[in-house]
RNA sequence: GCUCCCGUAGCUCAACCGGAUAGAGCAACAGUCUUCUAAACUGUAGGUUACAGGUUCGAGUCCUGUCGGGAGUACCA
């Protein structure tokens, strides 16, 4: 219907000789304001330099509309045109997406393109928080989305087992070992006290009774991060997340992109030496300071790194590149970009989500969160509480750029007034009555007559059912996939008002049928949508 | 100091490229189950969209400034 609009639309303004911008339409908020409605008339009052409601006329006393789409439409003051579906129309796309079934709300915007997600990329040095838990579920969403545009998408942890931090761990590990064995040990200054740590320890201690303080630290590290990476895969599988390819830092280094990256900057005349480090002249590209690229220790900073994985990630031919990261994360991506841009990629594919930090409450008590100190709930303790289908909707739930309170108590405590629940009690809702229906002999018929369907209550399901592809393309071009379960709860709402006030299952077969054929069509979007979101659509409660 | 995010009902948050009377949930109050699942529905109350200017037919949305919260501003990542 919108691209119909928009069609004759323009194809009108160009009858005129009026400038064809691209017209914008909505769907009113009201119903009264019809079911699509543009602006057009008020966008061109300046240009035209008539006032909008007489440019409205002038546009819609020469369109012709096919009756079989559109009912009618109205002028209204200050200069909105308002135009009203025909019951013919509706009745056709609930028929259109009974049969596209498992495929409605997808599009094809993304076809042939290929799109990389990376997101959660966290270090193996302890398991993954609450905090991890936005960006696992926020990443994952985006990459659902881009699937049901069409995209061949990879998922991508990116993570790095070099350097101070995981010498630390691997040195916490062989106190833990020691201790197992014996020998007390004191954990190092500043070293990892989770308990996750003496579990590994046990399991090497039955694997490699025989280590000692003379061992290299190396066998502790690799073992540590063995472990470790177990466990936040462990995770990940119970969220539902599987990531197509976990790409160490460290093969930047063996295979020499780190230096190539620093040659071509080089080339450029932006990398200049001080103090004994080597620094990119990020100052020359329009920033307020210079940066340094390797240290004067000769250990590169995280941004060299970056950028060279970046330049990877183009190398490989990927179309769009995502990247999620926390707020601690937002200065670091700018000059990551500009050297990209430097080296001739085209940076304006490569888009960057930063979402807030999430505060952890207990009651009205903040969490402080450590890894070192393992004073944190883990990912995996919130799972057992609430289960997965909660916390992905919780996460999801809000924009990325607020931040989201996420109060412990509420969340275990919430099993009845929960709008996760709301939404599958409707999926399961229209479950039962197709069983209800079954036991009444009432069957399920394709052919149903659906101009039976029309009263208010029923037309506002239709209509908000109809919007569902709409939401996931907004969702794909506004990467803010909270609009998802915005949209889900609101189709959620309108079923359960349409069951209030409607009977489905009648002595009147056609107009059970009619209505059958319709909760039919609802329980597919549902589904679908709770299927982006990673959550369950269950057939009864 | 500078950069980025945020500020909307008592609380948690929506509001598509600037559109029509700013919407939900929770909490409060009042109702609705002999009939397909009451994990639901209806109604009442609750707002100077932090504040002050500006841009225009129209601003929660864009611009400038102020205040408040968060994140960053490292030879940490």
């Amino acid at each position: 219907m919108k691209s119909y609009l928009e069609q004759h639309l323009k194809t009108r303004l160009t009858e005129l000789g009026w400038p064809v911008e691209e017209p914008q339409f909505s769907r009113p908020k009201k119903a009264e304001n019809g079911d699509w409605s543009t602006n057009i008339a008020m966008a061109l009052a300046r240009v035209a330099r008539q006032a909008p409601l007489q440019i409205a006329h002038t546009i819609m006393e020469g369109l012709i509309l096919d009756p079989e789409i559109v009912d009618r439409y109205e002028i209204v003051a200050p200069g909105f045109i308002n135009f009203f579906q025909s019951p013919d129309y509706l009745a056709h796309q609930l028929r259109k997406i009974v049969t596209q079934d498992f495929h409605y709300g997808r599009n094809k915007s993304g076809a042939g393109q290929k799109a990389q997600v990376e997101f959660v990329s966290a270090n193996p040095t302890g398991p993954l928080t609450v905090g991890h838990g936005r960006q696992t579920v926020l990443g994952d969403t985006i990459a659902n989305i881009l699937e049901w545009s069409g995209y061949e998408v990879v998922r991508e942890y990116y993570f790095n087992n070099a350097g101070r931090q995981m010498r630390k761990l691997g040195e916490s590990l062989r106190a833990r070992y020691l201790t197992l064995k014996g020998q007390s040990t004191a954990l190092p200054e500043d070293g990892y006290q989770g308990e996750y740590l003496v579990e590994i320890a046990k399991e090497l201690l039955e694997q490699q009774p025989d280590l000692s303080v003379e061992t290299e630290l190396s066998v502790f590290k690799t073992h540590a991060e063995a472990g470790i990476f177990q466990i936040i895969k462990d995770t990940l599988a119970r969220m539902g997340v599987t990531h197509d390819v976990f790409y160490n830092e460290n093969t930047l280094y063996e295979t020499g992109k780190i230096e190539e990256v620093l040659d071509e900057l080089r080339r450029k005349n932006l990398v200049f030496t001080k103090d004994g480090a080597t620094w990119f002249k990020t100052t020359e590209l329009g920033f307020d300071q210079d940066r340094v690229l390797v240290k004067s220790t000769g250990e590169p900073t995280y941004r060299l790194p970056d950028m060279a994985y970046h330049r990877e990630k183009f190398r490989r031919g990927f179309d769009l590149i995502i990247d999620v990261f926390g707020a601690d994360h937002q200065d670091t991506y700018p000059d990551v970009l500009a050297a990209l841009k430097v080296m001739g990629f085209d940076t304006s594919k490569v888009h960057v989500v930063i979402h807030q930090f999430v505060t952890l409450m207990r009651g009205d008590e903040v969490v402080k969160m450590s890894t070192r100190k393992a004073e944190f709930v883990t990912l995996d303790e919130l799972l057992d509480e609430v289960g997965v289908d909660v916390v992905r909707y919780f996460y999801i739930m809000r924009g990325a750029g607020s931040h989201l309170n996420f109060d412990l108590d509420l969340a275990k405590r919430q099993t009845e007034e929960n709008p996760v629940f709301y939404l599958q009690y409707a999926h399961a809702r229209i479950a039962s009555i197709f069983r209800k229906a079954e036991e009444r002999g009432i069957t399920y018929d394709v052919h149903a007559d659906l101009t039976r369907l029309g009263e208010a209550e029923t037309l506002a399901l239709i209509n908000e059912l109809l919007a569902f592809p709409e939401v996931v393309e907004r969702c794909l071009r506004s990467l803010e996939v909270h609009h998802l379960p915005n949209y889900l709860y609101a189709l959620a709402t309108a079923l359960h008002k349409f069951y209030t006030e409607h009977r489905v299952i009648s002595e009147d077969v056609p107009l059970s049928q009619a209505r059958l054929f319709l909760l039919k069509a609802v329980k597919i979007a549902l589904r679908n949508g709770l299927q982006i979101l990673g959550v369950t659509a269950p057939e009864r409660m």
